[in-house]
DNA sequence: CGAATGACAGATTTCAATATCTGTCATTCG
DNA sequence: CGAATGACAGATATTGAAATCTGTCATTCG
């Protein structure tokens, strides 16, 4: 952190996910980022109007990982709708459960977050759901899925899945029975789905 | 409330749900409990052994109160089970929302009991996966629903359609896109469960 | 001149003293 | 005699004064 470098709003960023790991979100002031930067707070103003956006940057960057690694498998052509829509759903399910798991304090972190940053949220889950949209719609293009709307279908998907991926249940993945209704839950859907 | 009548169990509940109601349940103690009848915290311990144990009564009370209403129409084997299913997941959306939306306040504190009492919750699905099992297992003998094992289909269509039952969801059940969404997941797990 | 500072007002949080609560039990009451 | 009480110890919650934080802006620095 030589405070030598120009203060950017992409250091800024990176000193707050710091400062959000140790202290947690409750603690996470926007002084102890400019201590961590070695700058004065005023400055962190400078690059952020006012601390919610602050804390709103740094869900959004955090979101947005999940959304990228997953548009892999939304966007795989070449398999087949049905595969591609349980490996979307399982990849989901798998990423959460080791972002929990692996750091639950962090994990918890960013769920208090994104408590706070509803918008961010919800353009995220727009994102999501776009993807499963796309998965959806070759389906139908591709005659093994029936759907009137698959806008509306992969809303329904995935909100019908929310268990799976919503942090309010994380509490849960750990239990023996998660795979179990996982995989139920996923079957029931895509039996709903198909032509 | 008068003082005169013996104390019992039952007085006792009605008090707590009173005081809960006023106070909250964050605010809400045993000594206020005790105030609202008149005795000495002491008599409401000779029915209670602890605090939480009082709760629990009372939640598990209000947790009742849902079952029962829609035991009803789980039950009622003169209907074809594709519409009683249908009415069922209806009945449970509509009488949480309603709840919630009449008295937000009371649904709140319900809420964070429900919270505290995970094992009487636990007891509560049980109990209304269990309604939704028989619907299943009718379905399946009158060969219009298809299912291994109605059980598990019970309840990953109980966990599936959790959005609109679960209080953690509460806020978003205004919201217009609610019956729209409601609607979309029945229909979708509709489809999944007939032969 | 634009980037960074730090003093400032008002809002929020922390902390320690104080008050209240939980759960027990020896005693009282009817 | 069984039901109810209230004093008590330890745990928890409330309160208000002091500390810290947020967001602004006139001033300084390079």
């Amino acid at each position: 952190m030589a405070a030598t470098e120009t203060l950017t709003a992409e250091r800024i960023l990176q000193a707050t996910e710091e400062v959000l790991r140790r202290h947690g979100p409750a603690k996470a002031t926007v002084v102890d980022v400019a201590r961590a930067l070695g700058v004065s707070h005023g400055s962190v103003y400078r690059h952020f109007r006012t601390k919610a956006a602050l804390r709103e940057a740094v869900t959004k960057r955090w979101l947005d990982r999940t959304s990228e690694a997953l548009d892999g498998i939304a966007g795989d052509g070449s398999r087949d709708p049905e595969t591609r829509l349980r490996d979307w759903l399982a990849a989901l399910f798998t990423a959460k459960r080791r972002k929990a798991g692996d750091d639950p304090e962090l994990f918890a972190t960013y769920s208090v977050l994104a408590g706070e940053q509803v918008g961010a949220v919800a353009e995220h889950i727009d994102e999501l759901t776009e993807q499963v949209t796309r998965i959806v719609a070759d389906g139908v293009a591709a005659g093994v899925f029936h759907s009137e709307d698959p806008a509306v279908s992969a809303r329904a998907v995935f909100q019908a899945t929310g268990r799976f991926h919503d942090p309010a249940y994380a509490g849960e993945w750990d239990r023996g029975e998660a795979d179990a209704d996982f995989a139920a839950a996923v079957d029931l859907l895509l039996r709903g789905l198909r032509a």
